[in-house]
DNA sequence: CAAGAGCAGTACATACGTGTACGGCAAAGG
DNA sequence: CCTTTGCCGTACACGTATGTACTGCTCTTG
């Protein structure tokens, strides 16, 4: 282990990290620049990290953990899968279209034409762990009837996904749209659930 | 008017800076790069567009120009609205999620945290130019009844649009998927119309 | 054919990035 | 109490970006 002192120490070199991720952006925060803001030596940070790359990966690793966490405890006390869309769906809305979510989105895509390194990071340790979710709920709809027979989870989900997200992230990362006020993620997220049920609910159930 | 002899030199100039944004990414691509590769000055590239930004939102209007003028006749020879979507999905998807959309895609988004200048572009020569068309179309299908009574034209648009594209440019953009194959293309279009469809549709009409 | 405009090629001033090296201070441990 | 470890602060070597300046060739034009 790294200890515990070095522990808090980390955090706030990526805390330094991401406030200037945030005011200039992956190309142009040096790793210089994260020592002076975290008054540390830039041979701690490549000591510590190794390079630009590996640090920005663990803040991005670090804030999938936060979120993953937040996420289960969301579903976990849900036992109608319907009701743990609904709650999922604002939860889901807030962190992929949240300040944080569109920094590290840039991030990673400016990062894509050199090393890739945090798009697969953020794949690994947010996307796939997100639809995995999904897909269960999905896959738990079908089985209870409650969804067509022969819907394919697969394609629920991302029939979900692509009508809670739609756009957004994308003209977010392109500096179009700033992040969704509350208001804007229940409308989203309602919206998104009310059409995923009226193409895959089985509205014969209902009446029987 | 700026000429016909430097109009081609403009062009050549603007491949050349294409090549390289896709070899080596916006940031990393340099004035002086694309003066060498386009066997031209600097000194030229300075006096022509002023900047690096300015030159490749050229790019940008240069490329939506062309596919915007493939979009119109895409619809022009249509008079049943719902096969203008089926001829309109794949080409959207084809320009959307092609190599040269992702390539500047990502450099608008790299540029957002800069000037967002690529991104205005990108938006207002592109997307809202697409999103009107689309945003016309449904109109026609609710005015026609071919949608059920009461259909906001925009929602289904936007419906539309979530459906068709999903996670794919903002996965691309990220490094984490290719550009889609026809067969890809086909299904994705084919899929979004028919969700649409059935989210929209009025199929009562239908058996009258 | 001579004069001029335009542009390629190069050099330059300035600034900043990455990754490494070294001196000095402070806290931990024998 | 002295040594050793660890880290801050700064300096350094090297590479490369932007935007400007200058020289000489070439092609056009009177």
């Amino acid at each position: 282990m790294t200890g515990e002192g070095p522990e808090d120490r980390r955090r706030e070199i990526e805390a330094a990290a991401f406030e200037l991720l945030a005011e200039k952006g992956y190309r142009s925060t040096s790793m210089l620049q994260i020592a002076k803001r975290a008054a540390a030596s830039n041979q701690t940070l490549y000591a510590w990290y190794g390079n630009k790359q590996t640090l920005f990966q663990s803040l991005i690793e670090e804030n999938a953990k936060a979120v993953k966490a937040l996420l289960r405890d969301a579903v976990a006390g849900q036992t109608d899968e319907i009701e743990a869309l609904r709650s999922l769906g604002p939860l889901l809305l807030t962190f992929t279209t949240g300040e944080k979510a569109i920094i590290m989105n840039r991030a990673a895509i400016a990062d894509a034409s050199e090393t890739g390194i945090l798009g697969t990071a953020i794949d690994t340790t947010a996307r796939q762990e997100m639809i995995a979710m999904i897909n269960e709920i999905m896959t738990q709809l079908v089985v209870s009837g409650r969804f067509v027979e022969g819907t394919e989870p697969s394609v629920a989900a991302e029939t979900y996904i692509s009508l809670l997200f739609g756009e957004v992230p994308l003209q977010q990362a392109m500096g179009r749209l700033a992040p969704l006020d509350v208001a804007t993620i229940a409308d989203r997220s309602e919206r998104a659930l009310a059409l995923t049920l009226q193409l895959f609910g089985n509205h014969q159930a209902k009446h029987d």
